[in-house]
DNA sequence: TCTACTCGCAA
DNA sequence: GTACGTGCGAGTAGA
C-alpha cells in the first residue's frame, strides 16, 4: 500500500450544496449536495490514484470540544434542510465509489482524519486529505507525505508544507497557535480579542510559538496595545488552542488494510444515479440502459481513430466538443459521436477546406493552442450565432438548447450533439434576418483575432508598477492618518458605513442623498461637503489613490504572467449592444481621466526596446454614425467641415455665434452629445450637469429642435422597436427589447432609451471589428511585425517592431477609416509612443 | 465562503 | 413619487 485518500465529507457535502445550483429529482428529493460531492470524489481518485480510500462525517452527538468549552460552535445554524435531507443518499453514494464511511460520536470528521493520517504515517503510507475546511492544514507533513487537497468550488489547490509556508509564511505545525490567537469565526473559537489573522501570522512567524509569546511576554518588542491584548487574552488563547488542535488518536479500530480501494460498485451506482437522476453521471461512467426517459436521445458513442473521422463524408457537417476537463474530443457526425484523443484531431482541425461547429469557438482554439493544434479549419459557432441573432440573452449551451431546440436541457447529451443539432437552425435563421454576412464575415474572424490578442497579451512594466505601487501605498497611509486626526479616531475609511457615522454622526456633517442602506459617501455626495470640512478633501484623495493602489497596481502584477505580460479575456457575447468586455483584468478602463490616474498607462509597455506602441482611436464614432444613418444635414455639414461638434452642437442648441461658445456652454452641449450616444435619460443628465430635471428635459428638446433629422430617425426607430420588437445595426445585429411591450412606464422609457442607443452603440461595434479583422489580415499579407493586442470599443493598440512602426500606423488608420463608408468622414488619432501613455 | 451592497474606472 | 446607460472589479458586511 502506497496512498490513502481520506475526505472530509461534511466539509465536501458543504462545498457541494452551496457550489451547485439546486437540482430535484421529479419527487422533489434535492440532490445537488451528492452530486457535487460525487464529482470531486471521481475527479480525485483519479487524480490521487489512491490504494485505500475513506470518508468521515461529524455526528450529530456532542464532542469533546463542546464539553470543554460550551460555546464551541454555538453559533452555527443547522444544517438546512435541503442538504440533510441528501445525507443518507451522499453516504451511500460514497461506499458505491469505494469509500470506506467512518464516522464516530465524540468526535469530529476532522479528527478521524487526523487519526488516519497518523496510522498512515506509521505504516510509512502517503496519504491526500481532501477537504474543503481550512482546519486541516495543520495535519500537513512533508517528512511523512501528508498533503492536504483543499477543494474550493473552481478548483483543488494542493497544500504541502512549502505551498502552505508560501500563502501563510509559518509553517503548518504553527497553524494551530496561530488559530489560537486569531480565533475563528465560524466554530466560535475565541481567540485573543482584537487579534486577526494578520498579527496572529506575524505574532507566530516572529516568536515561533504561543508558549514563547507568552513566555516573554513581559519583555517582547511589542506595542502595548497588542502586548495588553495578549495578557488580557491568554486563558482564552489556551483553551482556543485546545479546540483547534485536531485530535489524532481516535479509537477507531480500523486497520488501513481494510479501507483499501476495490473500484465503483457499477451495478449499485446505475440504480442510485438513476433514482437520483443522474443522467449526465450515468453516462459518464458509461451506466446507461436503454430504459432511459423520452425525449432526445444520447447518439451512440464508439472510441475512435482519426482516420475514420477523415473518412467520412466532408460534406456531412461535423461538430464537435471537448469532453469535460478532459483531454477528448467528441465529435458528431450524423447520427454517431466518436471520441478520440484531442492531439490525435490534429489533422481535422489543420484541414482550411473542413467545416467545423463548435460552441465557444474562441475557448476552444486556446484549448487546442494549449496542445499545439492549429485551428485553421472554417468554425461555425452556435454561441456566437445565437448572440448575433439575439445580443439581449444568456448564451449558455443550456438557454440554446431551450431556444432554439424548444426542448428542455438534458446533461447526458452532450455539447458537440447539441451543437450539430443547433447549427442548421440557427443558420437558417441567419440568413432569414440577414444577418448571416454580420456572423461570418465579422463575428467569427473577430473571434480568431481576439483569440491571438488575449495570446499576445500586453506588457508590463513590473519593477515600474511595483515601485508605484508602493509610493501609492505611502500615499494611503499618508491620507489616512490625517483623516484620522481630523476626525479624531480611527476607523476603516474603505468602509462606507463607518465612514458616513464618522462624516454625518460624529462630525455633524449635513447627511445628503441615502442609499438603501445609509448614508451616501460616494463622490459626487463628498463633493458637496467640502466647503464644510477639510476632511472631504482628504477622504476622496484617499479614495482615488487606494482605488489606484488595489485595482490597478495589485491587481496587474497578480495577473501578469512570468514575461510580465497580461493577458485578457475578450467576452464576445458580454454585452447587449455588440461590444466586447474584458475580463481578469479587465483593460477596458485603465485610468485617463485624472493626471495620476494616467500615470498608470506607463506601466503599459512593448516586449522590449525593438518595439513600440501604436495607439488609434476613432473621434465621435458614434455622433458620426448618427449623422449618417438619420441624414441630418446639419451634423453632416459639421463633421464634412472637420468642426468641433461639442462646440457646433452648442451654437444650435443655445443659439450662440462659434465665437461666443464658452467653455461651460461647450461643457453642457458635450453632456447632452454623450447622453444621446449612452441613451442616458433627462434624470442622468440632469445629474451630469447638476441641474434640474426639467432644464435637463428642455435641452434635450432644444438639441432635437437644433437637429430635426435626428429627431425624425429617433422617433422612427422608437416606432420600429414597437413594432417588430426588435432593433437592428447597420450590419445587421439584432437586439430583442422586451421592456416596450410591458405595461411599466419607466421599464417602457427605458426600452425606448435602448431602442435609440444600440443601433448606434451596436453599428460602432461591428465597424471596429471589421478593422480589426482587416488590419490583422494586411499586417500579415504585409508580414508585419506588428499585432494588435487591444482594443477599448473606439480604439486599437498595436504592438509594433521600431522597422515598421510607421507603415503599421498608417495600415491601422487606414483600415480604421476605411473599415466602412459613411457619409461622413470616419477620422482616426493615431499615435506611437514608448508606452501607453506616451501615445497621448 | 458566498452574496449583496457601495463605490469607481472606462468607452 | 421615482427603477434611472453598460460591464468589471475591489472592498466591506452579514449570512
Amino acid at each position: 500500500m502506497k496512498k490513502l485518500l481520506v475526505v472530509d465529507g461534511n466539509s465536501i457535502l458543504n462545498r457541494a450544496f452551496y457550489g451547485v445550483r439546486m437540482l430535484t429529482t421529479r419527487d422533489g428529493l434535492c440532490t445537488n449536495a451528492v452530486y457535487g460531492m460525487i464529482t470531486i470524489l471521481t475527479r480525485h481518485l483519479e487524480m490521487s490514484q489512491p490504494d485505500a480510500c475513506a470518508i468521515a462525517f461529524d455526528r450529530k452527538a456532542p464532542t469533546f470540544r463542546h464539553l470543554q468549552y460550551a460555546g464551541y460552535k454555538a453559533n452555527r445554524k443547522g444544517m438546512p434542510e435541503e442538504l440533510a435531507m441528501q445525507m443518507p443518499y451522499a453516504k451511500q453514494a460514497a461506499e458505491l465509489l469505494g469509500f470506506h464511511c467512518l464516522e464516530m460520536d465524540g468526535y469530529e470528521a476532522d479528527d478521524i482524519l487526523g487519526t488516519l493520517a497518523r496510522s498512515a504515517r506509521e505504516a510509512g503510507v502517503a496519504c491526500d486529505i481532501l477537504t474543503g475546511d481550512r482546519d486541516s492544514l495543520q495535519l500537513i507533513d512533508d517528512a511523512a507525505g501528508t498533503r492536504v487537497l483543499l477543494a474550493t468550488n473552481q478548483e483543488t489547490v494542493i497544500y504541502d508544507a512549502a505551498a502552505f509556508y508560501d500563502k501563510y509564511g509559518v509553517r503548518p505545525d504553527q497553524f494551530v497557535d496561530v488559530k489560537s490567537l486569531m480565533g475563528d469565526a465560524s466554530d466560535n473559537i475565541p481567540g485573543v480579542a482584537g487579534i486577526g489573522e494578520k498579527t496572529a501570522l506575524k505574532l507566530i512567524a516572529e516568536y515561533g510559538s504561543l508558549d514563547a509569546i507568552y513566555a516573554g511576554l513581559e519583555t517582547a518588542d511589542l506595542t502595548k496595545s497588542v502586548k495588553a491584548k495578549l495578557e488580557q487574552g491568554r486563558e482564552s488563547a489556551m483553551l482556543s488552542r485546545k479546540l483547534a488542535r485536531i485530535f489524532c488518536t481516535v479509537p477507531l479500530e480500523v486497520e488501513l488494510e481494510k479501507l483499501a480501494y476495490g473500484g465503483m460498485d457499477r451495478e449499485g451506482c446505475r440504480k442510485l444515479f438513476e433514482e437520483l437522476e443522474f443522467h449526465a453521471l450515468m453516462k459518464r461512467f458509461s451506466l446507461l440502459t436503454n430504459a432511459s426517459a423520452g425525449g432526445r436521445q444520447p447518439f451512440a458513442e464508439t472510441a475512435a481513430e482519426a482516420d475514420t473521422l477523415l473518412a467520412l463524408d466532408p460534406a456531412l457537417p461535423l461538430a464537435l466538443s471537448f469532453d469535460g476537463d478532459r483531454d477528448l474530443l467528441t465529435f458528431c457526425a450524423g447520427e454517431r459521436l466518436y471520441t478520440i484523443p484531442a492531439p490525435a484531431a490534429a489533422p481535422i482541425f489543420a484541414d482550411r477546406s473542413r467545416s467545423l461547429i463548435c460552441y465557444d469557438y474562441k475557448t476552444l482554439r486556446h484549448r487546442l493552442a494549449a496542445e499545439e493544434i492549429d485551428f485553421s479549419a472554417c468554425a461555425h459557432d452556435v454561441m456566437l450565432a445565437a448572440y448575433v441573432l439575439n445580443s439581449s440573452d444568456s448564451y449558455t449551451i443550456a438557454r440554446l438548447v431551450n431556444r432554439y431546440l424548444e426542448e428542455e436541457y438534458n446533461d447526458a447529451i452532450g455539447d458537440a450533439q447539441y451543437a450539430a443539432a443547433l447549427y442548421p437552425i440557427l443558420d437558417a435563421r441567419l440568413r432569414e434576418t440577414g444577418a448571416d454576412t454580420l456572423m461570418y464575415s465579422i463575428e467569427m474572424p473577430a473571434a480568431r483575432v481576439l483569440a491571438d490578442m488575449e495570446t499576445r497579451g500586453f506588457k508590463i512594466d513590473r519593477d515600474g508598477l511595483r515601485a508605484f505601487g508602493e509610493a501609492l501605498v505611502q500615499c494611503e497611509a499618508d491620507f489616512a492618518e490625517r483623516i484620522y486626526t481630523l476626525a479624531g479616531t480611527k476607523f476603516n475609511i474603505n468602509s462606507p458605513k463607518q465612514l458616513g457615522e464618522v462624516l454625518f454622526e460624529q462630525l455633524g456633517l449635513p447627511a445628503g442623498k441615502k442609499t438603501k442602506t445609509g448614508y451616501s459617501t460616494n463622490a459626487e455626495a463628498l463633493d458637496r461637503l467640502r466647503p464644510f470640512h477639510p476632511i472631504v478633501d482628504d477622504i476622496l484623495d484617499y479614495r482615488q489613490v487606494a482605488k489606484l493602489r488595489s485595482t490597478y497596481a495589485d491587481g496587474l502584477l497578480r495577473d501578469a504572467d512570468a514575461e510580465g505580460r497580461v493577458h485578457t479575456s475578450f467576452k464576445q457575447t458580454g454585452t447587449a449592444t455588440g461590444r466586447l468586455s474584458s475580463t481578469e483584468p479587465n483593460l477596458q478602463n485603465i485610468p485617463i481621466r485624472t493626471s495620476l490616474g494616467r500615470e498608470m498607462r506607463r506601466f503599459f509597455i512593448p516586449e522590449n526596446e525593438n518595439y513600440l506602441l501604436l495607439d488609434a482611436d476613432y473621434s465621435q464614432i458614434e455622433l458620426r454614425l448618427l449623422a449618417d444613418i438619420s441624414g441630418d444635414t446639419a451634423m453632416i455639414e459639421a463633421f464634412a467641415n472637420g468642426e468641433d461638434i461639442h462646440t457646433s452642437t452648442a451654437c444650435k442648441v443655445f443659439g450662440v455665434k462659434p465665437d461666443d461658445v464658452t467653455l461651460e456652454l461647450r461643457k453642457r452641449a458635450k453632456a447632452v452629445n454623450f447622453g444621446i450616444v449612452y441613451g442616458i435619460g433627462d434624470y442622468s443628465l440632469a445629474q451630469d450637469l447638476g441641474i434640474s430635471r426639467a432644464q435637463a428635459k428642455r435641452y434635450i428638446e432644444d438639441y432635437l429642435a437644433a437637429y430635426p433629422a435626428i429627431a425624425a430617425y429617433l422617433r422612427n426607430i422608437v416606432q420600429e422597436a414597437y413594432a417588430q420588437g426588435y432593433v437592428t445595426t447597420v450590419c445587421g445585429r439584432r437586439r430583442y427589447i422586451p421592456e416596450l411591450s410591458g405595461q411599466n412606464k419607466n421599464l417602457r422609457s427605458f426600452g425606448e432609451r435602448v431602442a435609440m442607443n444600440s443601433p448606434i452603440q451596436g453599428s460602432a461595434a461591428d465597424i471596429i471589428k471589421v478593422a480589426m479583422i482587416r488590419v490583422d489580415e494586411r499586417f500579415r499579407t504585409l508580414s508585419l511585425d506588428a499585432k494588435l493586442i487591444l482594443q477599448v470599443h473606439d480604439e486599437l493598440i498595436v504592438e509594433a517592431h521600431r522597422d515598421c512602426a510607421e507603415q503599421a500606423l498608417e495600415v491601422l488608420r487606414e483600415e480604421m477609416e476605411h473599415a466602412v463608408s459613411l457619409k461622413v468622414p470616419l477620422d482616426v488619432d493615431a499615435k506611437m509612443g514608448e508606452t501607453w501613455f506616451a501615445c497621448k
